[in-house]
DNA sequence: CATGAATGAGTATTCATTCAT
DNA sequence: AATGAATGAATACTCATTCAT
């Protein structure tokens, strides 16, 4: 069993540094100017092998950003206790935009919306993996606080909704236009504001 | 005079045949998979002839983009007069949505973002037209409505943000991810709820 | 006649600056290298107008050559008088060398040379204007000077070959290779050194 | 050790016909309007195989050249023994000029030429392995002949270059300017008369 | 007569993918 | 299982020359 398990190992550590070489290629060049000679290259393996591992250019970028969209949802999973709404909403929203702006989260975004015309699938099951299973965890929360009487009844599907719009807003949508866009020093008085309008519905 | 005058004609039409056969291309396969010369066959001219319009496939992409950039905003200049806070929002928020689903806005957005690394240029500029202007006026009109009283004193930059915040979250975001997702038979009444949520904090 | 003459001027200009521009282009860009557009430009003309002027890219740089070597021609038309055998030599040589670095005559020869294949004709012409004129003026020098009793009787026409011969190998045959090649402080010594082996075997 | 000696193999043949082919080619058109294209196909592989091979039309046209020219020097290694002065330099003379009309030297000499201001570095290469190396083995000839007190002290460099540059005048100067010229019938009569010169000046 | 615009036929180079060993 | 070599198809861009006005 020893030799089927180095060969399985020795495959594994192939396909990691594919990953890893891809990610690194995609993240500089883009889908269509990312060269697949230079992913084995970097991941020294010949290209060949990298096709045993990857039917196509497309399945490796698939599986590139599943990879990191996993990643960076598995970051998120802090949830705060008894602080008070806004606080928690703070929390909330500091740790959304850390987990957007590491990573590199918009670059690889802004690569997987340039090619969702031509990749509809990767695109849709990126939205519904990054932003779905977030949404569905503030739904959650909201759900909860709604009972506990903190919030005032609502459709919290759309009011998770419109208070990661306004914070895609400020600092998403400019880093979608942007690469070099880093979060403003004021990023935590603007979060605020818009916990502050969120409140003036939302809280019970 | 008649020679030169001629000329001028047959050339901004070829200009303008270019740019519409290009922005055709572009918006099908994407700015790495068009090919020129399909461009040059769709608009009845040779490649030659396309170059000596647009000195590269850049400053074509660029030209299309700028062109429908511009359409765009030409579009949105409606204002409306004597209805309520509410009412009027739910005007804007309609002609946004409108001028954004309509003439392919989403489509160019979404080539121009995954462009935006290889040509940052273009994406600030595009950003600038389409988002800055936009936002621009929203806030001329907060500020007169802050005068006549009818909305709170308040940062009027952000709260324009703000709507068009949620409003994007809603229907532009999900356009990002999927070139076929177009706007739900239930979008008045989600307008409303947004229109809700901003006045609950906005309104005098 | 006054219209006639004018419009024969007129053209006559045209045609010499033509001649002018192509010349400073053929020389920077050599012949396949160099853009009739760019040409016509530089002359103020219309590509039509040039093509009117000259039939092809060929014959253009055909006209501009002949015209250069007959320049060239021109100037190296001195002779010493009552000098010594080794004196005139001398000059002869020094005059050859000016003729030969001034006016960029390397650089026509180089690129005569490289389309020598492709151009026969032209090639062969530059060579019987360019050295066998020049070989026939020192031909029939050296037979005066044979008359006289200064010089030994000999196969004229092979001696001037052979003190040209020596000649260019120190000084053009570099220039052949090397764009950048300039005649070197210390020509005249090598052409008195030239001078002496000449004089050994053929001064009386 | 069998898979890499084949593919090594194979390489070294693809290797091989791409430089015969391209010579052919270059030979036949000159650098400018040599096809690439043309060359893979003559060398029966793909113009990518040709590029993996050569970066570039013009590193594959230097290797050309450094092959041929590297060749041509292999040739020309012999040198007499026991003849006279004037017999020694003959058989140099003739091995010269054998080398010099044997394998197209003279053509692909007339194309560096041309090529010289595009591509210094190779037509200085070129120069300095061709000429330079010629000279090289004729002065050390001249300096062992002084010693023996057969040719009288001189700098030996200059008198090299002396007569080589008889030799190339009446041989290989008009060759190129006319692909056509060949040795004449009295090339060795021609030959005698230049060491004639030559001896006068320089024979202890 | 002069022109600016137009073009067809090229050109060097790249790259995702396959295959013989 | 792994590879290095090979390729066919594509692509952006250029240029000498012509033509309608």
């Amino acid at each position: 069993m020893g030799l089927e398990d180095y060969r399985r190992n020795v495959s594994e550590t192939k396909h990691a540094s594919i990953l890893k070489a891809g990610r690194e290629v995609f993240l500089r060049d883009g889908f269509a100017r990312a060269a697949v000679a230079e992913i084995a290259r970097d991941a020294d393996v010949s290209t060949a092998t990298l096709y045993k591992h990857f039917a196509s250019k497309e399945e490796l970028f698939a599986a590139i950003i599943m990879d990191a969209v996993t990643r960076v949802e598995d970051i998120s999973d802090q949830e705060g206790s008894d602080e008070t709404f806004a606080d928690l909403l703070l929390t909330i929203g500091r740790t959304y935009l850390a987990n957007q702006f590491e990573h590199r989260a918009n670059d690889l975004m802004r690569i997987v919306i340039g090619e969702s015309s031509a990749n509809p699938g990767l695109a849709a099951e990126t939205l519904r993996v990054l932003t779905g299973r977030r949404r569905q965890r503030l739904v959650t929360l909201f759900d909860r606080l709604v009972e506990r009487g903190i919030m005032k009844p609502n459709d919290t599907d759309l009011s998770a909704q419109l208070i990661s719009g306004m914070i895609k807003e400020l600092f998403v949508w400019p880093a979608l236009f942007d690469s070099s866009f880093a979060l403003p020093p004021d990023t935590d008085e603007k979060l605020r504001a818009i916990i502050q309008v969120f409140l003036a519905r939302y809280e019970a």
